[in-house]
DNA sequence: ACCGAAGGTCCACTCACCGGAACGTCGCCG
DNA sequence: CGGCGACGTTCCGGTGAGTGGACCTTCGGT
């Protein structure tokens, strides 16, 4: 069995500001902890490892997953627990997603067929952007991102379109959360972030190199659901040396172009 | 505003068998009745209709829907309330379904590009098929399936794979429920059926033809684990004018063999 | 001005929830 | 073998989180 340190990194959770301080004396409070202890890598967990790292009381944890496990939100796997498919088909539901998906999926294969690279849609959530859709070509195994993921949005391309049409003080907050490098090339100084940003708004065109991973940049477009109002963006990520820009971005304005028009046509 | 009427058709829920009996009296419960309360179809709903619909008072609901939006797991449009990103967020952290979708959408664009045709991955779910994942061509306009929607067992070429594959149990528990036909083709005679399913674990490939909807048949075949072990089940679906099962059938074992041993080698 | 229906708030009662403690079981080690 | 620690599970009495009927305000229609 696995040993699971008692502290998780809890660094990077966008969760909430109090993680477990007056969230505990409330049954929802604690279904969240619980489910909340799930992460993509530990994604099977025993009682006593839910205890752990919730720190909700044993017997309160047993009773709850008692009752989250008839709901279908937990699923049994031995005796230790899992996330259910009931949460699967729930979250399939969440009309943000679900109606971007849809208009973007189709535009997104033409795509990855047109360039046989990595292709990412992506939204603004509190000061990351989440993954809504990602298409990768075979064996491209990138550990890097994946759906329902999350990534900041100073370092991707993705983030500095989201950035760069949000309102400014998005990015005060950004700067005021603190940049922290994910590689050695990653965009530190806010002023010539900052720059950048005005640079993607007149061009409607935002870029970034290796400033998330050695070896590996990205392309990445706006999708307007109106005129003003930016649904997310679209992106291509391929590794530095097989990178068109010139060629990516063409391909990458049609696209948005027809998710648009899809998506004012279904509002 | 819709006119929404008092009861839920609550037919076709398999979600569990008291409805609204004793699930009450728990938060977790009212919880679940008020999360259930959005469909698909009505993904945006007033506090007054999610009193309606939930049958839990409406202080309760307030109090409930607030705690959820802080959570995420709700969000507000207007005055009214959906489903929320962190609930997308958690549901793709749902292992079961993660795995197989890493693993066979690659494969799935393959068969897409190959056979310009509507392309499922549907996995065992209770009494029915449920996608986990489903790639359209452009403009397929078809409401008839949806990710992480369901259809039943009976009727799908997914669906008569996995009751091929399955024990003879689930079998029976599909007929002592009844087998509502969708369309005037939908196979009803349980002897037929059965008959049917023998053929398709000798071919280990199955076919439907007009089951689920007029003018459209499907061809599906088994995705394992192990040798024994069924993942769930691929199948390709076009306008009967269009269906070519020979080379469809070659595209789809070639797929299945590749998902197979993609999920072989990481287990 | 009146009405009905909506979202939101209040508050005293009470029962669902809590969690410490105890129990049965497993695997490990001396 | 027998003791030990860690685990999953169950029990039960006290209590405060949760409850929901009543109430307030707002808004749109007549």
């Amino acid at each position: 069995m696995t040993v699971v340190p008692f502290v998780r990194p809890a660094a990077e959770s966008p969760i909430s500001p109090q993680n477990d301080a007056d969230a505990m004396n409330s049954v929802l409070g604690k279904a969240r902890l619980i489910i909340e202890s799930f992460t993509a890598e530990d994604d099977v967990l025993s009682l006593a490892e839910l205890v752990r790292r919730s720190g909700v009381a044993k017997a309160s944890v047993h009773r709850l997953a008692q009752e989250l496990l008839e709901w279908g939100v937990l699923e049994r796997a031995g005796n230790r627990y899992r996330l259910g498919l009931r949460l699967f088909e729930i979250g399939q539901r969440v009309p943000r997603q679900r109606t971007l998906r849809e208009a973007a999926l189709p535009y997104m294969e033409d795509l990855l067929i047109a360039t046989q690279e990595t292709v990412h849609f992506a939204i603004h959530d509190g000061l990351d952007v989440l993954y809504v859709e990602k298409l990768v070509v075979h064996r491209g195994l990138n550990k890097q991102s994946r759906i329902a993921g999350r990534l900041p949005l100073y370092c991707t391309a993705t983030g500095k379109v989201i950035l760069a049409f949000a309102s400014p003080s998005l990015f005060q907050e950004v700067v005021r959360n603190g940049i922290r490098p994910l590689t050695r090339k990653t965009i530190v100084q806010p002023g010539l972030l900052r720059a950048q940003l005005d640079k993607v708004r007149e061009d409607r065109l935002a870029v970034e190199v290796e400033e998330t991973r050695l070896g590996y940049m990205s392309v990445a477009v706006p999708v307007f659901t109106a005129p003003t109002t930016l649904a997310g963006a679209l992106s291509i990520t391929a590794p530095t040396c097989r990178m068109n820009v010139g060629r990516f971005t063409g391909a990458l304005r049609t696209a948005s172009l027809g998710i648009s028009r899809t998506l004012q046509s279904l509002a």
